[in-house]
DNA sequence: TATTGTTATACTCTATAACTATA
DNA sequence: TATAGTTATAGAGTATAACAATA
């Protein structure tokens, strides 16, 4: 077992990473400048469906968020209502249903990721491009890594 | 409004970040493997305090963990109830009582955080000494901005 | 009157279990 | 009999509100 201090020490990073996002209700700011009215997990349905740029299933849709289908489902109800996504037949399959982007909730998802990325900009305006490179390829290799070691594991 | 895309890369990475620290529960099995009884809240807490390395107290805790008071104290009476933690007079004012680690929250702590840093070692075993550095100092001085970031809004 | 902490309650997010419909 | 999705329920984690004790 390594006893890396430089490990030891991106530990609590990372908890502090997800401390300050939740305390500073990054989230939930942003989505009142956007003029939404969904939580946060329905956002997470949002996002998932317009980076993927197409109609997916809700299966799908929970694999890619890493959570289990019913979670899905209810968000999925809750943005139906709203207007901002639709579900239609899957040709392929009688038992799926696809969930789709409706206009008001593509508008909705770009204007909330406008506003984060916004304000990450503000927060990280005195950064190089050398060192947002350096921190997004690092940091996705790590993700990835970990992910792989997660994969790997036993349930 | 910068339209950097690197900083577009980075933001969902740091969602996976979360979901895949959660969806592997690493928490979990670290506590399991290291033969401890508590939940992650009350883990959070024994944490807070060995990084300490000193007896808090409860709104010391509270801030350090980046929630409310009402919380902290949860965990501490459960804690507390296990003999992991003990509660002690502050000399310095008697509205305050300073939360101290028992000798078995010493112990317990001690073997969660080998089996964390072990499981992330395992992960990230093919990473150089220097990508390992270079990740540590950027990712801390992000966490340091978007936390200056949120201090400096306004509630 | 402000601050420290506690108790009681409520809310958000996600999981598990049981079920229906189609393959 | 296996798979996609849904409904209903339960649990973990954290917040807000009201209060007590001390400063």
């Amino acid at each position: 077992m390594s006893d890396d201090p430089v490990l030891a020490a991106l530990l609590p990073r990372i908890t502090q990473l997800s401390a300050v996002l939740s305390r500073g209700r990054v989230v939930e700011r942003a989505v009142a400048a956007a003029g939404i009215d969904v939580d946060r997990p329905a956002l997470s349905v949002l996002i998932t469906l317009q980076t993927a740029g197409g109609p997916l299933r809700v299966g799908e849709i929970a694999t890619r968020m890493q959570v289990v289908g019913p979670h899905v489902t209810r968000q999925v109800n809750e943005l139906e209502r709203r207007g901002l996504v639709h579900r239609v037949a899957d040709p392929a399959d009688q038992r799926a249903r696809l969930v789709e982007l409706a206009p008001g909730g593509a508008d909705a998802v770009g204007r909330y990721l406008r506003e984060v990325l916004g304000w990450f900009s503000g927060a990280m305006a005195g950064w190089s491009e050398q060192d947002r490179t350096d921190l997004a390829r690092l940091l996705g290799r790590m993700v990835d890594d970990l992910t792989a070691q997660v994969d790997d594991e036993p349930t």
